[in-house]
DNA sequence: CTGAAAGCGCTTACAG
DNA sequence: CTGAAAGCGCTTACAG
């Protein structure tokens, strides 16, 4: 749009070479004289040059530019991991493009196609879980960090929460509240991992002492909407008997089953304790307000940025793959 | 990372100069053989190739990068509207960069010029208002689309929602439900446009023959958090008689009122009708269901897109500047 | 239909 | 402390 100014323009004003310039812009400050570094640090602040990082990223083979490529972005889950990863980013000098797959691994394997040729730096990925051989491939050459979502037997840096944990707080509290039955309601897991250890960590535990005194049992759902969970929960009211409670596996999940509670007018915590995985926004405005294992998803933000900045200039001496989990915790309110 | 092919091993392969190959990949097939054409297909398919796009932005100036830069990121509204954004642009080919200026000035304007640095094709921005005369210069030199938030007096394209006739509906509903008072409550607006418009209908809509029965008052919020809401809140409750209504004027402010009543005690719509601004994912799941103003967040966002990707190829000849106001609806809940 | 050559705006050994 | 020159991977008149 502008005839913008080149490092060529600014050279001739300032009287050296394009060199000279390069090396300012650079900060190597020591090899130049005083004064010749600010006649062009005046100069440049006169003429308001700004260098091309585009040219700047060709040359140097360093975009300083991150791909973030998330499953599904516009959940509320993404959405404070992103605030995480976008302020350590933004705090290094990096800057990030946000890619949604849209729950679509074909989406996933063409945004980190795209991102390569936009020649990023390197990747956080929340994955579908359906790209997990591409995405090995990948880290091998591109440092990677997968955030939210591990890959199996392989060696990529992750940060995640602790889902054993997450369930366990769920249960024993349920379990003190003197609960005789727990469902616990999730998606099809899929390759996804946290779900898969959620459900492990539910059918697990349930078969342990603390625990067998308490019905449990597992309903999976393939669909996600308002009509589904309705059914499910429709279901689950007419089986049960005593103190029923029911532990939702995410925040979208919880959502809708708090619209089914509402269709059937089914009292919370009355007819049923509920808990909810993710602390989201309205769980504190709901009649009885929302008992939730709460993600530290800003911080696994951060962590996932932080993991993956050093990898950006380190040699790629430092091998070692990291796995952070870091732990949720339980927020109790009038559900339970 | 890996050391990538370039054009010229392409070239190499299939026995052409690069310039043929630059052809093919920039879909001239009109100046190639058949046979050629083929042949490179071929041999890009075989080896993997992907062009590098910094070194084809640097050389064409077309980035096909879009840089979106939203007050802040994290709020309903803007997630919704960057769906809507990400949606055709990604199907135009374009990428975009998705920045959080966290409602500061300071902070738009150095993401404004680190994305000119990124060489972005356009901008699309939900300001702070803080940099009127900022944007209105960098829409001299690059194509650029307001969202949701205008600039007055400036010729600077924009997409934003019908204010007035959202504070209308909202009015006439509450009139229509007999409601004796109306409360309306808004962060102070500031130079940020929507406020401003949404206040200024309230209060000339006031002073209309169909609503001088009813007591209509505006309360002006600094800060917003739960004890400033709070604090009006109780305020408002012990002053007010007969059939009190209050207008949130948006989601987040919405949030907070709902705690504050709940906080308070205050039954909605028994004590007082409610209706608030944005359709958020929690509207349906209170005890009284939200009665909203729905902005069409979705299509303002595409609409935005749709305006800024044609200003990024067509000659700057039609410089027909346009504002495009599309209309909100009232979803009737139990809350009214 | 195709190629040789210049150049986009930088960075970086190399030489002094 | 500084500069001349090559080159990152492409695109684009220009010439044939």
């Amino acid at each position: 749009m502008k005839s913008k100014l080149a490092i060529r323009d600014i050279a001739q004003m300032v009287g050296v070479s394009t060199a000279t310039i390069s090396r300012y812009l650079n900060g190597k400050y020591h090899s130049m004289s005083n004064e010749t570094r600010l006649r062009i640090e005046k100069t440049i602040a006169q003429m308001g040059y700004q260098p091309n990082n585009v040219a700047r990223s060709l040359r140097s083979t360093q975009s300083k530019t991150i791909a973030v490529i998330m499953a599904d972005i516009f959940n509320p889950y993404s959405m404070d991991v992103l605030k995480g990863i976008e302020e350590i980013c933004s705090s290094c000098g990096y800057t990030i493009f946000i890619c949604d797959a849209r729950d679509s691994g074909e989406r996933e394997r063409t945004l980190i196609e795209e991102m390569t040729a936009k020649c990023v730096d390197g990747f956080i990925i929340n994955t579908t879980g359906e790209n997990d051989d591409y995405i090995m491939g990948l880290s091998l050459e591109y440092p990677v960090v997968l955030v939210g979502r591990k890959i199996q037997n392989t060696r990529i840096n992750s940060v995640s929460v602790d889902n054993l944990r997450g369930i366990t707080l769920a249960m024993e509290h349920l379990c003190s509240k003197g609960c005789t039955a727990i469902t616990f309601l999730s998606p099809t897991p899929g390759n996804i991992s946290p779900r898969l250890e959620r459900i492990k960590a539910f059918t697990t535990l349930a078969q342990q002492a603390e625990f067998t005194t308490i019905d449990c049992r597992l309903e999976l759902l393939t669909q996600i909407d308002d009509a589904a969970v309705a059914h499910i929960i429709h279901q689950l009211g007419t089986q049960r008997t005593a103190r029923p409670a029911l532990i939702t596996s995410n925040g979208k999940l919880s959502l809708h089953t708090v619209k089914a509670f509402k269709a059937l007018n089914r009292r919370v915590p009355e007819d049923i304790l509920m808990v909810g995985f993710d602390d989201t926004d309205w769980a504190q405005i709901l009649r009885s307000p929302l008992t939730v294992i709460a993600q530290p998803t800003y911080e696994i933000g951060q962590a996932a940025a932080n993991k993956l900045i050093p990898m950006l200039t380190k040699e790629k001496g430092l091998k070692e793959t990291t796995d952070t989990v870091l732990p949720p915790t339980l927020i109790e309110r009038e559900s339970t």
